[in-house]
DNA sequence: ATGAAAGCGCTAACAA
DNA sequence: TTGTTAGCGCTTTCAT
């Protein structure tokens, strides 16, 4: 697009004064003691002529892009939008913008997806990606760039991660299930590569056997991502199994989306023979068939808290909070309801 | 983010020969020929120190950024991942990246963000904006800029778009209430500004008519933007007006999922008392209570055929074509049932 | 208080 | 077949 955009030349020119004055101006550098009266001109004229500066000879000036790179599984996941908002909300206020990538759960697609983020530049990347790429990150990190992870953290806690007490919230869940009356509960778990699938499926064992409830291992599945698919097919999977249970948490929404499929299709109905939790409180999970009871988190904020940790890092900012927590609560609807004894 | 990146000169004193050379053979610009030796010497090494040709110089030089800015109202609207999707496949493809802006739909943002998007220098506008700023569409292109509409055009067709045909869809919706027996169908327009909004009122007012049916001005609701609460809030308008009607005609599916909300407030229920249809079928429509009738569009589709028009303005490609049309269809669900006499 | 000049990394027109 | 050079628009160091 070839539109002719006034440059600072430009300004300078119709000012009589250098360029340079101009830029000293324009970007109020102190230090240069520049005349009101010639400082005025300038940015009237500035104003007059719609200067912009030119990014690209002001990145390749500062080697800077003010872009960070924002990598997601699946934009289609309603949890998503909220948090790239938030992301972008944060970033917006201090010039900043934010590239998308979407690896469509696709783990190969991973390492490309960075790649085209690093060749544009980005000054850095936020990582809401579910899947674990554990090599991917330390060798961002080793190349020296900014990353801040979502909803996951490396073991070592080497990166700055945003994330959720996972464990407070599956405790909320179960808590709840139990006080329904529910005995016989089964855990529809997440991927174990990922920190979340694994710390919900912990939470979960630790809190059952708080309650003295040795969680039968026939009633956990495990799935592969985190999609309705795979919810479907664990629950299923469960149902062969022929253990009776009256309650399923799931580690998150889509899989509880995906167990309602799969209670329909055994011919059951939720809640009245199983109650069901999801986590996550997407979008939507209060318009669903039942209205789902789930874990929420503060989506939108998750997104700005990772843009802020992001900023101070490449602005230097000093920040020893490695792990920024955020607290999730329960949302109780209508996919869990008395327990009406054993099935 | 400072890091070092191998430029030309690094590889060109490497292989001891002009920093020229190496972009010629990098870019294997033809007409220069290149020793084959030579040529594969230069590959090697680039391929060895990792050299990516730096954007901002590049993009400095040829003054083209690679980007193309997307405006869209509300990424919450599920709607809309599908769409950026679509488009954002089809840009990778010839090495375009999009840049995100949302409006959080607010007319007043519109202005500001296409601004910034303008201030990065993006080679063209995809506008998925729900919100009629005619005059920011036309200054666009006054401008130079590339502009492609997404679900919207242009009343004088002066804009390349890409829509679906509204008025076929809500004639499907309207003839299958129709054939239920309903005879008494509401209809909750969306904003007129709006061309899906307009359209698909102008539609629903032609299928009644075709059909006998002089639509009552009591039985028609106008809302301001696209969102559930308005939605809620038109069907509540129409159950103080006392005058009965046992089906409604959404203008999109958020409008719908707010007409759920006033019914059941109503002490009403979908589809017994009244059937419910949408238009989109948004992501997560089969899963509400009830699963939404509703007209389902190819959103992604749309997205790519967006990207590939901007991409053949940005590139010159000859094309006549200013109106990309998509054909939707109606997909029946639990929203909608039998009329059980009138209301 | 202001000007001059170098150079970020790249491409393209011109030379040899 | 390969080299030289100017210049995209900007910031910044140094000079005046």
């Amino acid at each position: 697009m070839a539109r002719a955009r006034a440059t600072l030349r430009d300004v300078a020119e119709r000012c009589d004064v250098h360029l340079s004055t101009v830029s000293r101006v324009l970007n109020n550098k102190k230090g240069y003691a520049v005349s009101e009266e010639v400082a005025d001109r300038i940015r009237r004229t500035a104003a007059e002529l719609g200067y912009k500066t030119n990014p690209f000879a002001y990145s390749l000036r500062v080697n800077r892009s003010f872009t960070v790179g924002v990598l997601i599984p699946d934009l289609s996941n309603p949890i998503f939008p909220p948090i790239i908002r938030g992301i972008e909300h944060r970033l917006e206020q201090s010039g900043y913008t934010a590239i998308l990538g979407d690896t469509d759960n696709r783990v190969e697609e991973e390492r490309r997806i960075v790649e085209r983020l690093k060749a544009r530049q980005t000054d850095g990347l936020i990582l809401a990606t579910a899947h674990r790429a554990d090599d991917l990150i330390r060798s961002c990190i080793d190349e020296g760039y900014h990353v801040v992870l979502i909803n996951r953290s490396l073991d070592d806690d080497a990166v700055a991660s945003v994330v959720n007490d996972d464990g407070a919230g599956i405790a909320m869940a179960v808590r709840h299930l139990l006080d329904q009356g529910h005995r016989k509960i089964a855990h529809i778990a997440g991927p174990q590569e990922i920190s979340t699938g694994f710390r919900r499926y912990l939470a979960f064992m630790e809190a059952m056997q708080k309650e003295g409830l040795d969680p039968d291992e026939d009633l956990i599945a495990f799935c592969h991502n985190y999609s309705e698919k795979e919810g479907w097919a664990a629950l299923r999977g469960l149902f062969e199994r022929e253990k009776p249970f009256t309650a399923v948490v799931a580690a998150n929404d889509l899989l509880a989306l995906g167990c309602y499929d799969a209670i329909i299709e055994a011919g059951l109905s939720c809640p009245e023979d199983i109650s069901v939790t999801g986590y996550n409180d997407m979008p939507f999970s209060d318009k669903f068939k039942p209205p789902l009871t789930t874990v929420h988190i503060p989506l939108h904020k998750m997104g700005e808290e990772a843009a802020s940790a992001m900023l101070k890092l490449i602005e230097q900012t000093p920040d020893k909070t490695r792990q920024h927590r955020v607290t999730p609560h329960l949302v109780v609807r209508g996919s869990t309801a008395r327990c009406n004894g054993p099935r």
